[in-house]
DNA sequence: CTTTAGACGAAGTATTA
DNA sequence: TAATAATTCGTCTAAAG
């Protein structure tokens, strides 16, 4: 520990297992090349393979020390107290009745514990991995529990209800994400079984959900494309235009983002390629080249003279 | 050689009967 | 439930820079 080396080599992702470990300059934090978990401190042989990934987190889950290794209910070992309730000796014992419904109580809380952990040790890695906004990340944990608490993680997986979760919470928050970037993001091979999940959360938890608004893509975007804020507020003024001509309405909220940020980019005279702005719209050029001739012609914008 | 433009069919979605 | 209309995407060709 003592020694500072920022030789990838040596350490370990303690989220993936993984060796490919790099030092990000510029940000001066270590990138995990495999799952994309972000950490400040010097990752060096951890050991156990249990997570934590700051002090903070350490101190609350330490709390249990329970490794996550052992995930068998009640570490293997389960009491059952039948419902003849007879005790040690074979009597029938009035006093049973309590202790059984005590026992259930005991497991079917440290159950929901167990499941709570495993869940938000994953939001970790997904909320790096996906750069999540600290709101959208405890929104989603809140979501989770409350999907938990009826029952609809149940048969369901922890995986693709947290996926939901995280969706939701970022759609909420106005920060959204597509559900493959997040199935991607849980090595999940199919999107669908979150959008699934998704529409179980809304129908029974009662999700106040607004569409995704073209605007909300546009700090990620622009920050992505390291663009000026000229450029940023000049996407947010051409969006505001088109959906006054409402040329917006029925179309992918990305890929009008997309092409407005193209067209601020070529009038601020800070050119991006579609395929750069494709890239992180996650829209195919093809759509940003309709978007955009659609709103040159709306609003009358000629990027040709 | 790279970027942009446009056409076509495939796939998934929303709307309507 | 089935048919339909609109949207997005991937691929291909071609022109422009």
């Amino acid at each position: 520990m003592a020694n500072s080396e920022k030789d990838a080599g040596e350490m370990v992702c303690p989220a993936c297992g993984s060796r490919e470990i790099v030092f990000d300059e510029e940000r001066g934090e270590y990138v995990c090349e495999k799952c994309g978990l972000v950490n400040e401190e010097p990752v060096i042989d951890p050991g156990p393979e249990w997570r934590h990934f700051n002090s903070d987190q350490r101190q609350r889950r330490s709390r249990t020390g329970e490794p996550a290794k052992v995930r068998l209910p009640d570490k293997g070992l389960s009491t059952i107290i039948d419902r003849e309730l007879r005790d040690s000796s074979g009597r029938k014992n009035p006093h049973m009745q309590r202790l059984r419904t005590w026992d259930n109580r005991i497991k079917a809380s440290s159950s929901r514990e167990r499941n709570f952990q495993q869940a938000f040790q994953e939001l970790e890695v997904l909320a790096s991995k996906l750069q999540l906004p600290e709101p959208a990340k405890e929104r989603a944990a809140a979501i989770y529990r409350k999907a938990y608490e009826k029952g609809i993680v149940r048969g369901r997986g922890i995986e693709s209800v947290l996926g939901a979760a995280v969706f939701a919470a970022c759609k909420e928050t106005r920060h959204p994400r597509t559900a493959r970037e997040i199935a991607e993001a849980l090595n999940m091979p199919d999107e669908n079984e979150i959008l699934r999940a998704y529409r179980v959360l809304q129908r029974k938890l009662g999700l106040n959900q607004r569409p995704t608004e073209p605007s909300d893509h546009l700090p990620r975007f622009a920050s992505k494309l390291n663009v000026s804020e000229d450029v940023e507020a000049k996407a947010q003024e051409i969006i505001e235009k088109a959906k006054e001509k409402g040329i917006t309405v029925g179309k992918g909220p990305a890929g009008i983002a997309a092409a407005a940020l193209y067209i601020a980019c070529i009038l601020e005279g800070e050119r991006r390629t579609q395929r750069e702005i494709a890239e992180v719209a996650k829209v195919t050029e093809v759509t940003i080249r309709n978007r955009y001739k659609e709103i040159c012609e709306a609003l009358g914008i000629d990027l040709h003279p």
